[in-house]
DNA sequence: AGTTTAAACGGAGGCGCCTCCGGTTATTTG
DNA sequence: CAAATAACCGGAGGCGCCTCCGTTTAAACT
């Protein structure tokens, strides 16, 4: 019998070196900036560059640009989901709501300019996109939940129904003021959501 | 007043000079075989030397890949769509409709490698894929049209369900009797079509 | 601590993309 | 037919992609 890993969360995981993981790592990081600023066409040599790697690392790490597309966008989708609980800790349950729901456009924002990679992503491998989609429904099932059964919003609002709103934003037309109007939109939202006194 | 050009057929085109005209038709003649060949990803620089010119002058008639993508998509449904009156002409209309329908297939072959291009292209350019469908649409309407006239097929199949049934093609998964396949299949919509005595 | 080894590194190299511009040529004008 | 000119040609060059393999190094073993 084989000896079990005691130390790993994932169990399928192969252990990786010390500095394997930390380049890694780092180029996850310094990737998601790169995407964030310049879109996801950016020079992939600039990438391990700011990294301080070489570019043979970068694609031992992730074999294609979509890869490594594919764990940055993984990543922010986690990291939006998390910050659900995270804002629900320190804010009134209405407000958790309004920040979370700023948080996810400012997240959107970032994915306009990718929109081919991306799309070529979510043909080649939808699981992806469900199980992306269903954290963030979840994130925000549970504040919705949480900020109705402490009556400080309306309970008769499906999470799909205010998801779809949300994601209307995706397809507003690109221009200066798109940020402004997305939070301009949040906040109808919410003044439709309040309970009033 | 200017005076108008009786020489073009398309009124807006502005007159190409003879060797640039001669150049364009040898590179698209060349990506068509080569894209039918290697797929959409083939490099643009061999395409450029087998039609026996230089790089630049490909990229100054097609600006982009897709560009150039589009125009051997197009003129090869022209093609096709052309080719439903030179049968009409040359078979009896139930023969005319069967080799055109094992065209239409061939055509749809050499498709099956570009998806992702070809998705790219008519997510930035659906006027191409609506124009498109309707050429082949009118071509195969009108075979239908003949032979129904003439009593060598039934007058009850709408030329959308043909349609429709000829796209499935494209959905069947690729092996090396696809061809076989199709050709099977096109066969059993021809016995069903004719008019039994 | 020293040895071993397999995992990881990184950059050179070959290829394709696309742009830019000095040279060439079809076409127009005299 | 010659000169003028605008259109066109083509390939060099700079950049990024991706692979391949000799070198380095973390980690396991003694």
């Amino acid at each position: 019998m084989a000896s079990a890993e005691p130390k790993t969360t994932s169990p399928a995981q192969t252990r990786l070196r010390a500095d394997a993981r930390r380049n890694r790592e780092k180029l996850v990081e310094v990737a998601a900036a790169a995407f964030a600023e310049k879109g996801v066409e950016t020079s992939l040599e600039d990438i391990a560059r700011q990294a301080g790697v070489g570019i043979g690392t970068l694609y031992r790490h992730f074999p294609s640009r979509e890869h490594l597309v594919e764990v940055v966008y993984r990543r922010e989708l986690e990291g939006l989901a998390s910050a659900a609980t995270e804002l629900a800790r320190l804010h009134s349950p209405d407000m958790a709501l309004e920040e979370w729901m700023r948080r996810f456009v400012g997240y959107i924002a970032t994915k306009r300019g990718m929109a081919n990679s991306l799309r070529i992503l979510m043909t080649s491998n939808s699981s992806l996109f469900s199980e992306g989609s269903g954290l963030i429904r979840g994130a925000l099932e549970s504040l919705l939940k949480t900020a109705g059964d402490g009556g400080y919003i309306r309970r008769d609002i499906e999470t799909t129904d205010l998801l779809h709103a949300l994601s209307s934003i995706y397809s507003m037309p690109e221009s200066p003021e798109w940020r402004e109007r997305s939070h301009r939109l949040i906040g109808l939202l919410m003044d439709g959501l309040r309970t009033r006194r």
